[in-house]
DNA sequence: ACCTGAACACCGTTCAAGT
DNA sequence: ACCTGAACACCGTTCAAGT
């Protein structure tokens, strides 16, 4: 959209502001949209035809413009009526947009999986809807935020296995050492493709379900006091 | 471990080889291991004592570092008795092993994510070994891959998630706008507290419960035709 | 206040040259 | 074959200087 390939601005503040946060953001989606990991603000910087350094003015580092992003991206996202519906049924519409959202951006979705939420009110004000549904419905208080935060873990990283080469588990090397995996990999391979999407989209969709169902069940036997602890077991396994 | 602070080798080829690819392999993982994501060439070549070119002629690129460095993870994480157990037994030390391994090497978990598995004999024979559990215990055969991509998605999410703040979701600059969230985050905090682990671990062993119940409940309905269909609802979704 | 331009401390990768 | 050293094309960030 905004080409200006420079017709090198001389020194000093200009007459009228070449720049905003809202030019700058756009120009972000567009290089992220682009698709490849190669998100960098040298590059954002050619794309907006000044210097490097004039986009710190405006966006500290570079990770609080990619905060910024993430904020737009939730914003986007929408309401997907947590107020009409069961959670385990607005979570589904929400979950198919985010990863949506995710896929839009390649080169963000590591940064925006790492990234502290911090002060982002956008993301706040989106986990607070869901969250609340959560309770009307009756889940457990103290397994709330985790089943959010497991939902999106899952989502982050179907966001990443959507990068990955459709065949990515294919055994093209030694395929008879891996009969099973060969077998298996060309069955779900056949499906997704008879259904007109991809491998990534068709598991996320299986496992979106399956953890949907998983994190419902716990919840419904949430009235006593919960045999199905979620604290037993970590004492014997991870650490640090 | 090896410190060599660099006595400055002169050019041309020493008598008796420096390098080699399990002397990188060490020095690789201890940089990994010294937390923090800065896992760089030019950081391991100086750990090594050498130029970063030099490493360039035992691993052709950095991603191929990586993947050698990824199948030595996927050896150490042993069988876990896939062969003895349903896999939905095996399956969850299997996870806890995986997780503990990722956070063990923060730096490397999104370059792991993203990596190809391709020609990684390692990574093949661990999912051949899952993968042929499944089909032994009667999954559908078409479903055998997507559970486990979304288990390991699940995984890859929770590892990043575990690189967030434990009080990450804890809203502290407006808390009067989202009083759900700050009581069930709350709620969650003390109880991973009291149970002696992190939020991000508690979260984990609960979300590997719920989903790996909801895989298992679809894979016990799996001899009837499917009613529970993965493919349906992707058609009004997910896109490219 | 808002930009340029130089500078700093990094990156990964290639390649000639030396032994 | 195995390393050094120089070179190339990048990074993010800081900061003086100009208007």
């Amino acid at each position: 959209m905004s080409e200006s390939e420079g017709p090198t601005r001389r020194v000093g503040r200009p007459r009228t502001a070449v720049l905003s946060h809202e030019r700058i953001l756009e120009a972000a989606f567009e290089l992220a949209d682009a698709n490849g990991p190669e998100f960098s603000l040298a590059s954002l910087a050619r794309r907006l035809g000044v210097q490097p350094s004039a986009l710190h003015h405006y966006f500290p580092t570079k990770a609080a413009l990619i905060a910024a992003m993430r904020g737009q991206i939730t914003l986007r996202l929408g309401t997907h009526g947590f107020d009409e519906q069961p959670w385990y049924e607005a979570i589904l519409p929400w979950a198919r947009a985010s990863i949506e959202a995710f896929g839009r951006h390649p080169g963000l979705i590591a940064a925006l999986a790492t990234l502290p939420i911090d002060g982002e009110p956008e993301s706040i004000a989106d986990y607070e809807r869901i969250v609340a549904a959560l309770e009307r419905d009756g889940y457990p208080s103290d397994l709330i935020v985790p089943a959010l935060v497991a939902l999106e873990s899952f989502i982050i990283g179907s966001a990443l296995d959507g990068l990955t080469p459709p065949d990515n588990l294919r055994p093209v090397h030694e395929p008879e050492r891996s009969p099973a995996l060969l077998r298996t990999e060309a069955a779900a391979r056949a499906a997704a493709s008879a259904a007109g999407i991809t491998p990534a989209q068709r598991t996320f969709e299986f496992g979106l379900r399956a953890l949907v169902a998983g994190l419902r069940a716990v919840g419904d036997a949430g009235a006593e006091p919960r045999t199905t602890d979620a604290d037993a077991p970590a004492s014997r396994g991870i650490s640090g």
